[in-house]
DNA sequence: CGGACAAGCTGA
DNA sequence: CAGCTTGTCCGG
């Protein structure tokens, strides 16, 4: 009786699976010894040769079709349990098993493993030096297993300024832990603690080999929820809020939903641990807490500057205090040596809104009709579709526009003019490898806060335009922000300060940062997200593309699903839970043409 | 996905 | 009716 193993094509259009015989020969590629579910191999499927998973071993061939030889086996791949969490992340996000596995599957070919790296015992753990964090601990309980429901994550809202190694020794101490962060920075970092403190730990995907050889800490990006994990005993998401946690292009996956499943599915505790829990994270788990003292150690002081008063139309992004503010840090820089300061404002460019000085219309696009942009002091363009045009009001002529909402570059130029100091200036355009401005003062977009290591001021020149965004989620991706930039001053022990300009400072937003409080932003959006019917409320899906018009009417024909729309050529499908939604995604068959879903679509 | 093949359209 | 386009099906 010949060897037949099932294999599923490494093609994202194809979901069935094929069966292929194990040759008798295959050189000196892997032992068949190797082979079995998990293991990746090559195919010749159709006169194409493509890659592709064992997903069965040793399977009864469906009569009447002439078997062909597997073509090559390429080396280790996703184990069984991966293989079965790729099918339920298929079901949840709308997506195909394939598009998974690549994720699950090393960087390149895997033949051999390094040796098992040994367990640290309880002398190991005390020689690290690394204290268990006690929320961690309590989270976990005497025996290991997480709080609450068994099958359910606990979120523990660990402060900004805290170090998260605690709450990951905590964890491995019990087992193998798989570690998630949204950044490969923040990996590594963590990465290099554990090893440091001599705990094998794999850095993924670089490490993919060492995870699958068994390291005791598997540590990565949003991808490395998929890393191989021997004897898996639990698993930890960071920063858990942050975006970065899920996949931007359908399908729009995300690593904190597929931990908390991989978790269940092993039987094993998962922790999600957020400065500022998402209320997804919220309603899937018990929350542990910091004492307040605690807590507050670990946010920085807030000054709150209320421009409600000042002149609104005043083009001016310094208030006077601010710059009090920073010349106070200065100074106290001038004496310590180190420090920096740094003012974030989420504006690219010269100018972002203009209006002509002559007879007041505004600058817009002549194409799509957007507000249009200054990127320097003659040319607007377009943010929306980046036709230029030359600096003149379309309705009189006029060459004299005036700034109503200036960006970074403006921003940048009129602080070093009112402070006397060099300041340096770091969008998204910044590459990764290229130097910071070597300024004691930083002027930049949000991937300031991304960049600079550390800060003695965090100010936020224009918190509204982030807090006030016309996005669901704007409330708590503003706290994400402010979190972030928290880190960056380092907690109320050194004495770091977060600056916010705003009108509105009793926003929940401010009021929470100010009081180190997340939970009053949990509490407001909880209640506007349940009287709108927004996630986690309800499960949702947006529809686009061309074939987004055909699906929508097959939904609303078949289905008892709300489908709203279309606003801008985009539907939005609706349903009480992921249940029904997905349910009904997977049952009702794809129009022909493109035709993306975002089940979870992170803005609407 | 991408090749195979069938059904439909056009021009002589 | 050849020659081409468009659509649907299927792969071991």
């Amino acid at each position: 009786m010949e060897r037949v193993v099932r294999v599923l094509p490494d093609v994202p259009a194809i979901e069935k699976t094929f069966d292929y015989l194990v040759p008798d020969s295959l050189g000196d590629q892997l032992r068949f010894g190797d082979i079995g579910v998990g293991t990746m191999v090559r195919i010749v499927l159709h006169g194409r040769r493509v890659g592709g998973w064992v997903v069965a071993d040793r399977v009864e061939p469906p009569a009447g079709v002439t078997l062909r030889a597997l073509a090559k086996v390429t080396g280790r791949g996703p184990s069984s349990e991966l293989i079965e969490l790729s099918h339920w992340a298929a079901w949840r996000w709308a997506g195909r098993p394939a598009h998974f596995l690549r994720t699950a599957s090393p960087p390149r070919s895997v033949r051999g493993l390094p040796p098992r790296p040994p367990s640290p015992s309880d002398a190991d753990w005390a020689a690290t030096g690394i204290a268990p964090d006690a929320l961690a601990l309590e989270a976990l309980g005497r025996d290991g297993r997480a709080r609450g429901a068994a099958s359910s994550p606990a979120v523990i809202r660990l402060p900004p300024s805290e170090d998260p190694l605690g709450v990951v020794a905590a964890v491995a101490r019990l087992g193998t832990t798989l570690v998630v962060t949204p950044s490969h920075a923040a990996a590594a970092a963590l990465g290099r603690g554990l090893r440091h403190a001599g705990i094998a730990t794999a850095v993924m995907p670089a490490d993919w080999p060492l995870a699958a050889a068994g390291a005791r800490v598997v540590v990565g990006a949003r991808a490395s929820v998929w890393a191989p994990a021997v004897g898996l005993s639990g698993v930890v998401v960071l920063d858990e809020h942050d975006e970065a946690l899920q996949e931007e292009s359908a399908p729009t996956w995300h690593a904190r939903e597929v931990a908390v499943e991989r978790a269940r599915r092993a039987g094993v505790p998962c922790l999600l641990v957020s400065p500022c829990p998402s209320l997804e994270a919220l309603a899937a788990g018990p929350m542990l807490v910091a004492s307040r003292s605690r807590e507050r150690a670990g946010w920085p002081i807030v000054d709150v500057i209320d421009r409600r008063r000042e002149e609104p139309r005043r083009v001016d992004l310094y208030a006077p205090r601010l710059l009090d503010l920073i010349h106070l840090t200065l100074d106290r820089e001038a004496k310590e040596g180190v420090g920096r300061v740094v003012c974030v404002l989420n504006r690219k460019g010269r100018a972002r809104l203009l209006a002509c000085g002559a007879c007041a219309e505004l600058a817009r696009c002549t194409a799509c009709g957007a507000a249009v942009g200054a990127v320097d002091d003659d040319t607007l363009t377009c943010p929306r579709c980046e036709t230029s045009r030359p600096m003149l009001c379309l309705a009189c002529g006029s060459g004299r526009l005036k700034v109503l909402r200036l960006g970074v570059s403006r921003a940048r130029d009129d602080l070093e003019r009112l402070l006397g100091v060099g300041v340096g200036e770091v969008t998204g355009e910044l590459g990764e490898d290229e130097p910071l401005p070597g300024t004691p003062v930083l002027v930049g977009t949000e991937a300031v806060l991304h960049r600079a290591g550390r800060a003695d001021l965090v100010a936020f020149l224009d918190l509204d335009a982030a807090l006030l965004a016309p996005r669901y989620r704007a409330g708590e991706e503003t706290m994400a922000l402010l979190a972030r930039a928290a880190r960056l001053v380092d907690g109320r022990r050194r004495a770091g300060r977060l600056v916010l300009q705003t009108r509105v400072p009793h926003h929940e937003v401010v009021q929470a940062v100010l009081h180190a409080d997340p939970s009053r932003v949990a509490v407001v959006e909880g209640a506007t997200r349940a009287a709108l019917r927004l996630p986690p409320e309800a499960a949702m899906a947006e529809l686009s593309g061309a074939g987004a018009e055909a699906y929508a009417t097959c939904l609303r024909a078949t289905s008892s699903l709300e489908v709203l729309g279309p606003v801008r050529d985009r539907y939005l499908v609706r349903a009480g839970d992921h249940q029904a939604l997905c349910d009904t995604l997977a049952a009702t068959p794809r129009p022909p043409g493109r035709l993306r879903v975002a089940v979870d679509p992170a803005r609407l």
